[in-house]
DNA sequence: CTTCTATCTGAACGCCTGTTCATATAAGGT
DNA sequence: ACCTTATATGAACAGGCGTTCAGATAGAAG
């Protein structure tokens, strides 16, 4: 059979997306095979090749469309003008983000070597415009005289390197809340950068 | 041919560790074949299962090695018994073990998901050891007081995401030297754990 | 009711996978 | 010089891989 009930491109191009993010998120891009990821749609492999023109693109989009999510969704932010109020909502909004996504978030660091060079290039351009916008912060902080950070860029990764440890060990409804967490790192950066 | 001129059990042995180790930390074990192990090394694949029973052997030897030079070579250190210092010991001890086998590192922590369930309880455990070093000097400076961190597994969690961050970045000969790094990291943890 | 087209199947393509094993050979011991 | 044994080859196994494509079918359009 072919064309089988209530099954259209515009609900079996996201279902491909969402399997191919959780089994590359469970299993590894390189240990997924499209077969498997047609069996969780529900469709013969062959059936991938109308949403994807190959395996390496759609791990590509799932990469670059977080990415581009994450940088829209801080865009969005109401910014605040003073540096330590901006590092606050900085490791507030990154924790949460990333909290909300953790297959996307697995993927977009541990899956960087299965990318041709010109996708890693791209995601790699995302990914710094990220990493800028928090060490604009440190920078803008460290004139006022308000932190006291040696070098901006290697704060700038060890924060973000703390920050997304969060992402391995936390689990809602755990022994800490949401909020209770935020607190902890929001508590440890503060005081890491803090002059 | 076989057993071709100078090459014995104790000379294959570690080359093909070797080689797996690279292509592992380059490539991801999924994405290396046996054959391309063997080739590096400069046998047949066959040649292989001398050495070890199977691929998940390999990749799990290589990391509960890697895990047990860890603890040995921490173990062996004088350990300061003032926290503050115990916690400057053991940033500089990270930084610079780490540093020193990125290809290691890079396995044990982006390859624990092709472990086999044994195998992964195993490293695990081990890991567990080298985390509970730090948190017991993170609780011992908390009892003194020289120390203020809302929770110490957090805590601790945190500080060797943060330490490990350097080994995705830091090349030598780069902008900053070892000493410089590891400066700039303890300036960091001290604040973020300081009363 | 018929036609059209987007969507899917199922088989096939050539190639690669981890692993096994009979066979060959070079080194070490006597 | 001979024999043993560790070590390696190279072919074979059954199965999986990403990808392609002719053909089938179901829903939309007229």
């Amino acid at each position: 059979m072919a064309r089988t009930q209530g099954s259209h491109s515009d609900i079996t191009g996201p279902r491909i997306r969402e399997a191919a993010l959780g089994l590359f998120a469970r299993h590894g891009y390189a240990a997924v095979s499209m077969r498997q990821i047609a069996g969780e749609v529900g469709v013969q492999a062959g059936a991938l090749y109308n949403y994807t023109p190959d395996k390496q693109s759609l791990l590509f989009r799932l990469m670059r469309d977080h990415m581009q999510d994450l940088l829209a969704a801080y865009d969005d932010l109401d910014r605040p003008g003073d540096p330590q109020e901006a590092l606050r909502q900085f490791v507030g909004f990154h924790i949460r983000f990333h909290l909300q996504r953790p297959d996307e978030v697995f993927i977009a660091y541990m899956e960087l070597r299965n990318l041709t060079s010109e996708n890693f290039t791209e995601i790699e351009a995302l990914r710094r415009l990220y990493e800028d916008s928090l060490e604009n912060i440190l920078r803008k902080g460290q004139k006022s005289g308000q932190f006291s950070v040696t070098d901006t860029k290697i704060t700038t990764l060890a924060v973000i390197a703390m920050l997304n440890g969060v992402i391995t060990w936390y689990r809602s409804g755990g022994r800490l809340s949401l909020d209770e967490v935020e607190q902890v790192y929001w508590d440890m950066v503060r005081r890491a950068v803090s002059a």
